[in-house]
DNA sequence: TGTTAGCACTCTGATAAATGGAGTGCTAAC
DNA sequence: GTTAGCACTCCATTTATCAGAGTGCTAACA
């Protein structure tokens, strides 16, 4: 069987009747509203046509049909390209007048859950790939430095460095170390120090093992499995907003996905290949195709922003399956837009 | 009315029952397990006076009794009382190896989430009550300086400096600032900061205006309002566990609480206040007593920590009013020993 | 051949009635 | 002061009823 145009318009007004009510619709309504002028029985047998092809499918026996996974994914695809075509600028002065990016990140999330209506979050860009602006030690106490790293995108990491205190440090010693460290380790990123780059800034200073309890510092705090993986979220509470998310059950499991975080940078982790896979970097993952699971009903869209210095990130919205994607993606990809100019 | 030995006796046998089942409990119940041996008619009686006492009270005629807030305070009052004497101490390793303190305030409010299946909160220690250790300024460019402070406990704060530009700052020049800064600074808190105290920084130097650039950062990042009152959470989830608060109405209240953090702040300045009136540095808050405006049918209790140097902070679980007082204050309380001794 | 009207059928969700159980208050007896 | 007994109340759960919405099918129509 084809999905021919008209059973495409009944489609996709079934679908947007569906986004705006979450009640399943009828055959009648879609006479009334698809603007086809056809009578509901003929409508009903096309329903019967696209219930067998696996886009739209019925509760129960004589109620009206709901859109499913496969339904809600050709909806997405169209919408998608359409959006390839007219990117729709978003106006916001939100990346205003803030200098650092943590900052801005959590302002950025609690906007797109406000615009949205659904959860969001952000992903802070993977710091291990992420280049050293400069570097700086002081000193605590004989046992303790403290470390300053700034990133690109002025991020900036500290870490206390703990020593055995067997090398005592006066001030132009630290000043040389400073120096040494900056120099060798200023444009690099936590992959590229290297153990012959350790090497080479071992030979230039007699304190090997400060600068070996600094270097495995940095390494732990720039390395891969770095703590924890820098996601804000925000808007938790907006999916109280849709029923059919707010049973005890689905509730629990959500709130406490968005809390735990772990499965979040999942999440991005995926978005990150997919995105390198396919053409676009907006995703949207409908229902089962989530890498987030045990969460059932949601619909996640994740966008990847890049800003230009090799610095990558995901943004994502998570809502029910019947979530806004049309504003959703317009939302993300104006965002993207707009934090590709702010963070050149 | 008097309350009597016996009235007590089924009071928080009526109590101890319910916070177990979260059902109210009928006399015939007690008559069985208060180890009274009095029939459930007696028992009746009684408990139509502790009703009249304002003790307990009936969700409706014929269903049994429920505590009602008084019946709690009751019984919390005479918790705390017998909790004086011995305190319980709480074996754990959690503050091993932790060098930082905010990532022992991250560790710690999960741990008490997890062993008490409540929500939990934790406040940092008050920033602007704290004391500056030492501070270091760098230069990122020609407008710009990174500003970083660690305090007492080796918290550490970062923030960037605006410069309009005029003012060159070649490397000495900022060797020399970093030392006036803490030559007066060092050992200061916010408030000490005075105008009279800027004036005599100036008089130091001739970089004026980069130095009120940095005077007013330091004020902004240590002062009263600065930014979010530093409010870590966990075990937002557990409250899933308690039907009572599970209702979309409900739930929806609370999570947003957990989320916002600013009510929290409400909460730990209220357990401040109290605390310093009274003797105790355990509060609990049942039901309308809360600070929390608009969760109702929710107890909370806050303990204020104290690590010797002055700082200041609060910790606190929040759950179900038929929540387990006991075990809840033995965890709080042990673990207020243990930061006193983890971080002298 | 595609479209439509009509009809019988099904399923749901809401409302109402029936039932059983738990608990109380009161009275009278111990 | 304590207890047994009884009538009464209220809730929660089940069962029944009913209207409404929607479908699928058939037959008629253009």
């Amino acid at each position: 069987m084809e999905l021919d145009k008209r059973k495409v318009v009944i489609l996709t007004t079934i679908i947007k009747n569906y986004l705006e009510t979450g009640e399943p619709v009828g055959s009648r309504t879609i006479s009334k509203y698809s603007g086809l002028n056809l009578s509901s029985a003929t409508i009903r047998n096309e329903m019967s046509d696209l219930e067998e092809m696996g886009y739209i499918l019925q509760p129960h026996t004589s109620a009206g049909r709901i859109p499913s996974d496969r339904g809600y994914r050709f909806y997405v695809d169209q919408l998608m390209e359409k959006h390839q075509r007219d990117l729709v600028e978003v106006k916001s002065s939100m990346l205003e007048r803030v200098d650092r990016l943590e900052t801005a990140l959590k302002q950025l999330v609690r906007t797109v859950a406000d615009n949205t209506n659904y959860a969001a979050m952000v992903s802070g860009p993977s710091v291990h790939k992420n280049k050293i602006k400069f570097l700086q030690i002081s000193v605590v106490d004989v046992r303790k430095l403290l470390l300053v790293v700034m990133m690109q995108g002025n991020m900036v990491r500290t870490a206390t460095v703990n020593l055995d205190g067997t090398e005592e440090l006066d001030f132009n010693t630290v000043l040389s170390l400073n120096l040494i460290l900056n120099d060798e380790l200023a444009g690099l990123s936590a992959v590229d120090i290297t153990e012959g780059r350790c090497a080479q800034i071992f030979a230039r200073s007699r304190y090997k093992a400060t600068l070996r309890a600094i270097l495995e510092t940095i390494k732990e705090m720039l390395g891969a499995e770095a703590g924890e993986p820098q996601i804000y979220t925000s808007g938790a509470t907006n999916i109280f907003k849709y029923p059919e998310l707010t049973d005890s059950e689905n509730a629990s499991k959500l709130i406490s996905a968005l809390e735990k975080k772990d499965e979040l940078a999942e999440l991005v982790r995926e978005a990150d290949v997919d995105s390198q896979g396919g053409s676009h970097q907006i995703q949207v993952y409908i229902g089962e195709e989530s890498p987030l699971q045990n969460i059932a009903d949601c619909a996640v869209v994740t966008a990847n922003y890049a800003l230009g210095n090799g610095m990558k990130g995901t943004i994502g919205v998570i809502g029910p399956k019947r979530m806004d994607y049309e504003k959703v993606l317009e939302i993300l990809s104006g965002l993207m837009k707009e934090m590709d100019q702010a963070f050149q």
